[in-house]
DNA sequence: AACGCGTCCAACCGCTGTCCA
DNA sequence: ATGGACAGCGGTTGGACGCGT
């Protein structure tokens, strides 16, 4: 009856069910979440059968150090597609969108925060030095902004719309109404070296 | 040593989209 | 056309850990 309804497993993963876990998946694929929690034996939901294998098991996964390369292309993308973490982690070969975000939320997001308010505060006299890292992220940004205000400016003609709003963009367009590109085109990931900011520039010449 | 505080990250939750009967 | 099951996503939470006092 209704006791007989076990809870399911909640919390941290011990080694013997990621090993059940990786068992079951070998044999079966990473499909049918429900079959395989059933199958390796685990008394947890699918979803977090699921969560664990693409966050942790899955082969080819990286942990940790995200180089600068990879920061800056989080960063840029990140300023293409607001909070679309799988988008973003789709460009970054091993990582997770769960790992994304939490870079994000506990580096990124400071960071630019930080910059915001220091932007605010010197105003238009910006004399400190920087870091070469740090020219190049600050020029590239800039360009992507121009990017997302044409492509955004483009949509405009067409639709002859309303007012001008967009400039005081929230940075990320985390609703992601300004943003407007062809997606498809962009995650055509047929050409790759992934790192490369190539394709980036490219697109953004477009 | 012990406490408080901040940070990080794995995992959960709730919602939306997609598929299929 | 519709409704249920499942997959996938982004936001949020909570526990472990490190560090300063």
């Amino acid at each position: 009856m209704a006791a007989m309804k076990r809870e399911v497993n909640k919390g941290a993963w011990t080694a013997e069910e990621d090993r059940k876990l990786g068992e079951v998946i070998e044999i079966q694929g990473p499909k049918k979440w429900k079959t395989i929690a059933v199958k390796a034996g685990l008394n947890r939901c699918g979803k977090s059968c699921r969560l664990r294998w693409m966050n942790y098991l899955r082969p080819n996964i990286k942990r940790g150090n995200i180089s600068d390369q990879e920061e800056d292309l989080i960063l840029r993308l990140h300023k293409l597609l607001g909070n679309r973490w799988s988008l973003i982690a789709g460009r970054l070969p091993g990582r997770t969108d769960n790992e994304i975000k939490n870079y994000w939320n506990s580096h990124l997001s400071k960071k630019m925060n930080k910059k915001k308010s220091e932007k605010k505060q010197t105003g238009a006299s910006l004399t400190r030095e920087k870091t070469s890292i740090e020219k190049r992220r600050e020029v590239e940004e800039e360009t992507s902004g121009e990017i997302n205000k044409m492509a955004i400016t483009k949509e405009e003609n067409k639709s002859s719309g309303d007012e001008n709003e967009h400039e005081q963009e929230q940075e990320s367009s985390s609703s992601n109404n300004g943003i407007n590109f062809n997606v498809d085109e962009f995650f055509d990931f047929s050409n790759e070296d992934p790192l490369n900011l190539e394709w980036i520039n490219s697109f953004l010449e477009t």
